[in-house]
DNA sequence: TTGGAATATCGGGAAATACCGATATATCTT
DNA sequence: AAGATATATCGGTATTTCCCGATATTCCAA
């Protein structure tokens, strides 16, 4: 866990919503079936890109550096690439402020 | 408590030792007596720079960003300006990071 | 009250980041 | 095989960050 990737990846307002929305995504991306939250395979691109209302490029960045960091899990399927949130890291983070850093 | 003020604060190696080095002022800053904990004023600028090695204007300016940020609380003895961490932000953003983000 | 010591602030060059549009790649459909 | 769709990557400009040297400010001591 490198910490300093994280800290970067958690210093931008896009970014930050995107995770804070991936917290809940049925109540942030209407219509989404979630099945029983832990097999859901996340978020596609193209729905986190039309809520956040960057362009495509600069989302897919921005999810794909979330992913280095850890915050974020990738899951392809067919051609859409869902995201979804990397939970162990939130927590070893947590951890790691209230004990190590 | 700006979230992201205090990420970017935390996106920096030498400030991220700077706030390890002031969890244990006495261990890292060998011949300084703390008293009792709670009423140490800190540590102070010049020492905090020659351990970090970089320039003077540098570390002081670190510094201010991590008061910006709430992370650290400065004092103004004499000539010598103070440094310490304020645990309440780290806390807050441990607590933030587990429920909130 | 003048010089010295500690810290703060200012101005700047190099590197990193924020975003974009254009293009490439992968997958599905027909 | 060809077009359509979703995502990834590339190249570029504007802004921010890193870190420096020089200078200003504050306080103490003689």
């Amino acid at each position: 866990m490198d910490q300093i990737e994280i800290f970067k990846a958690l210093s931008n307002k896009t970014r930050l919503q995107i995770l804070t929305w991936l917290r809940d995504p049925e109540k942030h991306f209407p219509g989404y079936k979630v099945s029983s939250e832990q097999d859901a395979p996340g978020v596609c691109v193209g729905h986190i890109q039309q809520k956040a209302g960057l362009t495509q490029s600069t989302i897919s960045e921005y999810l794909s550096l979330l992913q280095r960091a850890g915050l974020v899990k990738a899951t392809r399927i067919g051609q859409w690439t869902y995201y979804k949130r990397n939970e162990e890291t939130f927590l070893a983070l947590s951890n790691l402020i209230s004990s190590q850093l």
